[in-house]
DNA sequence: ATGACTGGCCCTGCCAGA
């Protein structure tokens, strides 16, 4: 089974490279980000047509998260923990894989927390806490999991093109890194991280000052997962050449073959 | 070099992103 991430920084503008993304890459389950549409904008005729079933959790103007599928899904939408919270940046869904049991995958797209030292950062802190919670309840499930999304986590110092300059921002800054580490000490595992330590291995470059040009990139685009989809990882990709599109996303697809 | 780009929305300068 592929399962592939995305943040498509905005649905319709990316909607052509998405169906040749399908098309080309055919993953069983894309996990999408940064969608920026509602539910009733949302390109779903387009993408069913390819072959997909959609389930989305849009909001206007920006974040929204969504779940491609071949097969049927069941799906919940929103991460607990704060009913005040109505920003639409997660999405998890239970799908069922060849031996009939399923495997359950949730789209994250994690706060980007900046600057530091404001509210902004605080949600971050925040929402990586219940993110950490809802993970240890899924955990008791005993079910092959994968959290995918933007994490809007820079993990080590080999995951960014010049750490020195990025001590302070919250991608990067110890407190973000702490979480993150405490998520994985649940269980977890850096899917990227179990086939290869090498450095300078990226999802994302910035739009400005020719970023992609220079490879001044960041590997913030991850695939976590459980002790048992971990047990069946097969092999992990970056669909780095989608950076090279006319209007590219500032992320590329990263993504998963499990047995 | 206090720079630089992109997308959406309030339709046009501003917010957000990372």
């Amino acid at each position: 089974m592929r399962i592939a991430t995305w943040n498509v920084n905005s649905i319709r503008l990316r909607l052509q490279q998405l169906l040749a993304y399908l098309r080309e890459v055919a993953p069983d389950v894309l996990c999408l980000q940064e969608i920026k549409s509602t539910d009733e904008a949302f390109p779903r005729l387009e993408i069913e047509d390819a072959g997909y079933n959609a389930a989305v959790h849009g909001q206007k103007g920006w974040n929204g998260v969504a779940i491609l599928s071949k097969r049927p899904i069941e799906v919940s939408r929103g991460l607990p923990g704060d009913e005040s919270d109505i920003h639409a940046r997660y999405i998890e869904a239970t799908v069922p894989n060849d031996t009939n049991n399923v495997i359950r995958v949730a789209s994250i797209y994690l706060p980007n927390g900046n600057p530091p030292n404001t509210d902004k950062y605080a949600y971050k802190l925040d929402w990586m806490d219940r993110l950490i919670a809802h993970a240890q309840s899924l955990l008791t499930l005993e079910e092959p999991l994968v959290i995918a999304g933007d994490y809007n986590v820079i993990p080590g110092p080999v995951d960014v093109y010049d750490p020195a300059n990025w001590g302070g921002d919250a991608l990067y800054l110890p407190t973000t890194r702490e979480r993150f580490r405490a998520l994985l000490n649940l269980g977890f595992i850096d899917s990227l991280r179990a086939v290869t330590d090498a450095p300078g291995i990226y999802t994302f470059w910035d739009y400005q000052a020719g970023a992609w040009q220079r490879n001044r990139g960041l590997r913030i685009d991850h695939l976590l997962l459980s002790p048992m989809a971990a047990d069946r990882l097969q092999s992990v990709a970056i669909d780095k050449k989608m950076r090279e599109n006319d209007k590219p996303s500032d992320h590329v697809p990263i993504r998963v073959d499990l047995n």
